[in-house]
DNA sequence: GATGCATTGTTGAACTTTCAAATCACACTA
DNA sequence: TAGTGTGATTTGAAAGTTCAACAATGCATC
């Protein structure tokens, strides 16, 4: 009932359907991408992102702590999914030093990876970079940093440095 | 192992970067606005939209095929949500023409809305459009558009025309 | 006007994510 | 060195989504 009138409350017409656009992309591109990633490998996309975190690490493991933050999953999701990824034999887990806990890709990860990663790559490509002009792709990738620096201001860093490790 | 080699394979450093922004914005954004939702209203974003949908048409009610699309939910998903929305009061189903059912929303839904919206534009404007210029805004809206054509073409239709209704 | 067929919507089970509590290992203190 | 605290990870149950099968209804065709 009580409302601030000192603010303006509602949105333009032209920044409401760009707001909407937006969500469109929101509620569109998730399932499309887990849509060819379960069918062409079985994996959905967050066990991707998983196994892809540990691939990229020369050392091919991380510290349950630092794959949650890089997965931008929960603890507890991220436990899950390991549970799921270790009984598929695509990763080990082995306890570290201190209180962690590290996540290996096997070398059946990393077949599982490799042969996943082209036809992801495609998928990519054909929703999104092929679509659009050099300069709207970048257009798009710097307001997507400056909403997630918003939304998550820590991150930033944590791509650019790739700092995390095991433990 | 055989790769197709007639076609650039993986991105430019550019390109990935500002994919990983893009997959970044897609997986901090929905839980943002998720988070705000549920704290403040209870509602997740799914049933909002439900609500929204139906309190946006004149006649406050549509045919659950129409809001299936609308809110991109599979009938399943929808099914499901109307059950519990209509368990909390804020919708009610009446069987129309056909073989269709019509989803209302109550007086009491119409509140629920009109008390949880503020504080999601406020959300919204916060995370995103007070963030960016309005060409940041404009460009990061086509470009969304852009995207969403290519993965889901009737959908430029769907909302441009509003042309859905009950049955 | 009965039969087959397509469309609409629901249901229940399987699976994933979330949420809160429990576990475990180490560090610190008395 | 027993006791307490803190941080990392796991666990199990609740909530939500997906998936596949199942009504229910109208339409076409014979």
């Amino acid at each position: 009932m009580a409302e601030q009138t000192s603010e303006p409350l509602w949105l333009t017409d032209e920044q409401l359907r760009d707001w909407q656009s937006l969500m469109a992309l929101l509620m569109t591109m998730p399932p499309a991408l887990d849509a060819q990633l379960k069918r062409d490998s079985g994996l959905n996309s967050f066990e991707y992102h998983v196994l892809a975190g540990l691939n990229d690490h020369p050392s091919g493991r991380l510290g349950m702590s630092e794959l949650s933050a890089y997965t931008r999953g929960s603890p507890s999701r991220l436990s899950h999914a390991v549970g799921r990824l270790e009984r598929a034999g695509w990763i080990e887990r082995r306890s570290g030093e201190a209180r962690c806990v590290n996540a290996h890709i096997t070398e059946a990860g990393r077949r599982k990876l490799v042969e996943a990663a082209p036809a992801h790559v495609r998928e990519v490509r054909r929703l999104v970079v092929d679509r659009l002009t050099p300069e709207q792709l970048t257009a798009l990738g710097a307001a997507a940093r400056l909403v997630v620096a918003q939304i998550e201001p820590t991150w930033v860093d944590a791509i650019a440095h790739r700092t995390g490790g095991d433990c």
